[in-house]
DNA sequence: TCACAATTGATATTATATCTCAATAATGAT
DNA sequence: ATCATTATTGAGATATAATATCAATTGTGA
């Protein structure tokens, strides 16, 4: 299975990065089919899939929500906004040695974790007045 | 609104508990329609979700896959293993303190936050060392 | 240019969860 | 206990996220 370039991975991957702070597959859609009416939506989940496996991007799967992707593909941990939903980055060091914390593993073989946190973001806290 | 006990919300709640170990929503169903046939699908959604509201119950999100539900409502973090899908408590201490890692807030106001390990459990792995 | 097969677009399907609404039933008042 | 009120249920429709199928298209090396 040799993967091919295609006109749809590039534009998948720019309107990514063009989006920026971590939009969804279909953020990405909505945004593509502006210019591409006949671009599908599956064409945008497989893209994402490949471009994913191939290492330039990097999927962050939500507690809640759709799957989120992020050109950053350096580990990091994320916050969403419990009112307008959006996805930020979070200053802090990436614990790489979170097992040590872990006192019995049970037999379980951890391999990956994330922590994602929620709360209330600056814009959303500005916005009182209703 | 005041809240009236139904027999449905005794159910599922029981069934909960009897299901052990964090199961989804449809876990519980499919357990219930056993000796229920005519349970309603939504009804198990409604009653986890009022569940919750009194606070008999959590509800863990995981970050793919289904909402799973936890008699346990103290802070706890989970596992899912990526081979079978089931979902463990991990025996680490709850970092409540957790907001003193994070460098700088950037305005974001956070009130929660979640942890979730991936791995191979025991039993996927094939032994039963601790 | 050609042949092969990876990829696409169209569509259907699955999984998870919520909503609508008439019928039912839990609760406090009588 | 009976009644009136209304929260809750069951049935079904709908919403959202993501994947599967498959013929047509297109990228790639020969």
């Amino acid at each position: 299975m040799i993967r091919r370039n295609t006109i749809q991975r590039t534009l998948v991957l720019e309107t990514l990065i063009k989006l920026g702070c971590h939009p969804t597959a279909d953020e990405i859609y909505d945004e593509l089919i502006k210019q591409h009416p006949n671009f599908n939506r599956a064409t945008v989940y497989r893209n994402l899939q490949q471009l994913c496996e191939i290492g330039d991007i990097r999927k962050r799967e939500m507690p809640d929500g759709a799957d989120r992707f992020d050109h950053t593909c350096s580990n990091h941990y994320h916050a969403r906004c419990l009112k307008c939903g959006r996805v930020f980055d979070v200053d802090m060091d990436y614990i790489s040695d979170i097992d040590k914390f872990i006192k019995n593993s049970n037999g379980f073989e951890f391999t990956e974790h994330d922590i994602v946190f929620k709360g209330i973001c600056a814009e959303c806290k500005g916005n009182h007045q209703a």
